[in-house]
RNA sequence: GGGGGCGUGGUGUAGUGGUUUAACAUGCGGCCCUGUCAAGGCCGAGACCGCGGGUUCAAAUCCCGUCGCUCCCGCCA
């Protein structure tokens, strides 16, 4: 602030009040201009807040009427003298307008009114996304998200995690019957990655023991739902040296419940003014169900499962589970552990005990899946086995199987999805609240 | 890929066979009033009811097709 005040003419109109009874310059959105017969009210506002400014008419009537003259929206640079005004409902405070340069005077009518009071579709709003996103609810989203992100790096870097930027185009397709984009790679084919994971298990065979990437993530799935995208932000987190697919939960788990008391304490009061919801910082270690456990569960509810998709869970039955957690455990987060093989890739290790099953889990988050993991098979010989069973031959994913040639140690991870992660954090009913720029299979701009 | 729902002024909705020259709210334009602050009042512009075909004396309304959006399932994060 101090650095930025230094050689920028601007306060914040949320560090206004520090300032009373003195010249100020502010920049920001003309919100809304009330213009009477002497005096004109404008609602200004920036990313901080939002204040008064008056101005009488009488004083300037040249300037009087360029005033009248500004539109909904304009960007304005406005100095006046700041004074102290109980009467005002906005933070007690009035900017007595001066001058006012506009930097950029909005069309009117506006195709979407930011502070309407019924709000358009959500394809409407993603068509003017721009002006949509000028909506203090929806820059608060960013905001947590930004938090949430800054938390997540905190705790990793405590524990020692370095951060990858593995490449998106890919030579050859990874895992098995994924839906890939393929793009045009000069005189040949590439393919958009949808998913880093071989890549971050490569860095277990480097030696850089914990791992993590932020980063972009694409899948070919004709899906339309409310929680899905054909490209979304994906949080990856690979730890080497693990006994069990149990030491990665319980990583995961003590770093959601940080990003939760970071997003509380920044942005707690907000979210609950704001959004109406209550950031609940989840006890840990979250409940843990296997998936006969949760069978037996929902069975017990009389849920009954598509009978032709035995070994899994579809999201009606998450849902309940979700719900069956919150009220016996009174948390939002359950681990399903210990899924079978069939549904599961071919690199997640098997229990040595029970070769049926995976060392595997997935993340509900109040019924939603945000996140799936494993231990992962460091065993060649094993690995090999485990895909050519799955109908894999070895040649495409040869320098994968490389990786665990020359001393790889045992590991596993997860990969989360933010935006899901940050729509169930805030309530939100729609993974497009969560996206800066929704992509889905008929959506390609803004 | 399968299924459901919805398409009415800029936006959000009402109207679901004939008092519809399509209503209401908001926004926009004009005027009036007012230290305003969810401002108030009056007036005005703005929709061939997604598109095409059909049924009917009569269609925004029923049927078929089509396009768009949306949600659910599948798939997943």
């Amino acid at each position: 602030m101090a650095l930025i005040g230094a050689f920028m003419e601007r306060t914040l109109i949320n560090d206004l009040r520090s300032q009373v009874g003195q010249v100020v310059t502010i920049k920001g959105w003309l919100q809304k201009l009330r213009d009477q017969k002497k005096m004109q009210f404008l609602v200004v506002r920036d990313h901080t807040g939002a204040v008064q400014v008056v101005f009488e008419k009488a004083a300037n009537e040249e300037l009087a009427a360029k005033i009248s003259a500004l539109t909904a929206e304009s960007a304005l640079k406005i100095t006046g003298l700041l004074i102290d005004n109980p009467i005002v409902k906005m933070g007690g405070l009035e900017l007595q307008l001066q001058s006012v340069e506009v930097e950029n005077m909005a069309e009117s009518p506006l195709p979407l009114d930011p502070f309407a009071e019924t709000l358009p579709d959500m394809d409407y709003r993603l068509d003017w996304r721009y002006l949509d996103m000028r909506r203090p609810e929806v820059a608060l989203i960013f905001r947590v998200q930004t938090t949430a992100e800054m938390a997540m790096r905190e705790y990793w870097i405590k524990e020692g995690f370095r951060e990858m930027h593995s490449p998106k185009l890919m030579g050859s397709p990874s895992e098995s019957g994924a839906e890939l984009f393929e793009v045009q790679y000069f005189d040949r084919k590439a393919f958009l990655s949808q998913s880093p994971q071989f890549y971050k298990q490569m860095a277990m065979s480097a030696g850089y023991d914990k791992v993590f990437e932020i980063g972009p993530v694409f899948r070919a799935d004709p899906s339309f739902t409310s929680r899905h995208m054909t490209e979304f932000t994906g949080v990856d987190v690979e730890i080497s040296w693990i006994d069990s697919h149990e030491d990665v939960m319980k990583f995961h788990e003590e770093w959601v419940a940080y990003i939760y008391q970071r997003v509380k304490e920044v942005h707690g009061e907000e979210i609950k003014a704001m959004l109406g919801v209550d950031v609940v910082v989840p006890e840990t270690p979250f409940p843990r169900l296997t998936m006969s456990e949760a069978y037996a569960v929902l069975k017990a509810q009389d849920y009954a499962l598509p009978p032709e998709r035995k070994g899994d869970i579809d999201p009606g039955g998450e849902r309940l589970l979700g719900k069956y957690v919150k009220e016996k455990y009174g948390n939002d987060f359950v681990f399903i552990i210990d899924w079978p093989i069939a549904v599961r890739p071919f690199y997640h290790m098997r229990h040595a005990d029970n070769p049926g099953l995976t060392k595997s889990f997935d993340l509900l988050a109040n019924g939603l899946e945000i996140t799936t993991g494993a231990q992962r098979e460091h065993r060649m010989e094993v690995l090999l086995k485990q895909a050519v069973e799955k109908g894999l031959t070895a040649e495409p994913i040869q320098f994968y199987l490389d990786f665990f040639k020359y001393g790889c140690p045992p590991h596993g991870g997860f990969g989360m999805g933010l935006n899901r992660f940050v729509m169930v954090l805030l309530g939100l009913n729609n993974i497009r609240e969560a996206t800066y720029l929704f992509r889905g299979p008929n959506r390609l701009s803004p």
